[in-house]
DNA sequence: CTCGATGCAAAATGTTTGCACGCAG
DNA sequence: CTGCGTGCAAACATTTTGCATCGAG
């Protein structure tokens, strides 16, 4: 779990200049546990100076991603969402029926990661986009679609 | 696969009213294989009549949808894609380095869709958003990201 | 001094919504 | 004649881009 310094130290030595905007995004993704969007990025850094630019975030997100410090992925309609990559890996699932979204473990997933690599030569990275469909309740609230 | 008319049929059993842009829509429809976007649909349509808006395409298609006649899906970033609910299911695989689309028997998916409702009675269904990673050429080019 | 980093405005996208009008049944 | 279906315009939300300016090294 880095603090603000070791990406600050990260940083430098990938020849990143800091500034004081990005000095307070990378508080605020220190600070950050799981999931955080870019809009909320964006507000926490504006209590403390609020022009900052949401592009500014949008672009050092970006940066810090190419880094391999941070992650993102798709939770359904959702904005992006960004993670720091020590955060373990998970997968989730959204109900369509109700809108809520269930964590998994990953490691239900090695099967069929493993399965698409040995068949198709596929490093599928399963956790990138949630998983939809129904849960129990919705399920059994909405049988099967009317086909006709 | 349904014909135009067949379509027809059964809007006319749901009580639609059949106007001349539903026609010209079933037609494309009808006419289509495989994935197959509002845009696709609108532009078809616009060539009979250049006078329909998208946005009918876009609630006609919605409902063709709840009568369980068409489905859709996202494919990465790519705009929602439908298809008629008569052609096999399948997934696909989008490789994040060269843009390239594989497509997948949804066969391979059984085993974690199953484990899915099983653990956590989540009826997912995993053909609905493309799956993204590497193909192998581009996982070998890029091999492991560069984490400090 | 130089070039990377930023702010701002504007564009791009894809999709949704409100509303008045027109036409299918 | 009733109200569903449509067109149009505008809103929407998220993200990207062009460009002039600023400031870190």
């Amino acid at each position: 779990m880095p603090t603000a310094q070791d990406l600050r130290a990260a940083l430098k030595q990938h020849g990143w200049r800091m500034t004081p905007q990005r000095a307070l995004i990378l508080e605020a993704i220190a600070r950050s546990r799981g999931h955080i969007s870019v809009e909320q990025v964006h507000r926490q850094v504006a209590e403390d100076s609020p022009e900052v630019n949401v592009t500014t975030v949008y672009r050092t997100l970006e940066r810090l991603e190419e880094l391999g410090i941070l992650r993102h992925k798709h939770v359904h309609g959702e904005p992006a969402q960004y993670e720091r990559t020590d955060e373990p890996l998970h997968q989730h699932l959204v109900c369509t029926g109700c809108g809520r979204d269930q964590e998994l473990d990953v490691s239900v997933l090695a099967p069929l990661e493993d399965e698409l690599r040995r068949r198709y030569g596929f490093y599928a990275n399963l956790s990138h986009t949630a998983f939809v469909g129904l849960c129990r309740a919705c399920q059994a609230r909405q049988p099967t679609p009317t086909v006709h």
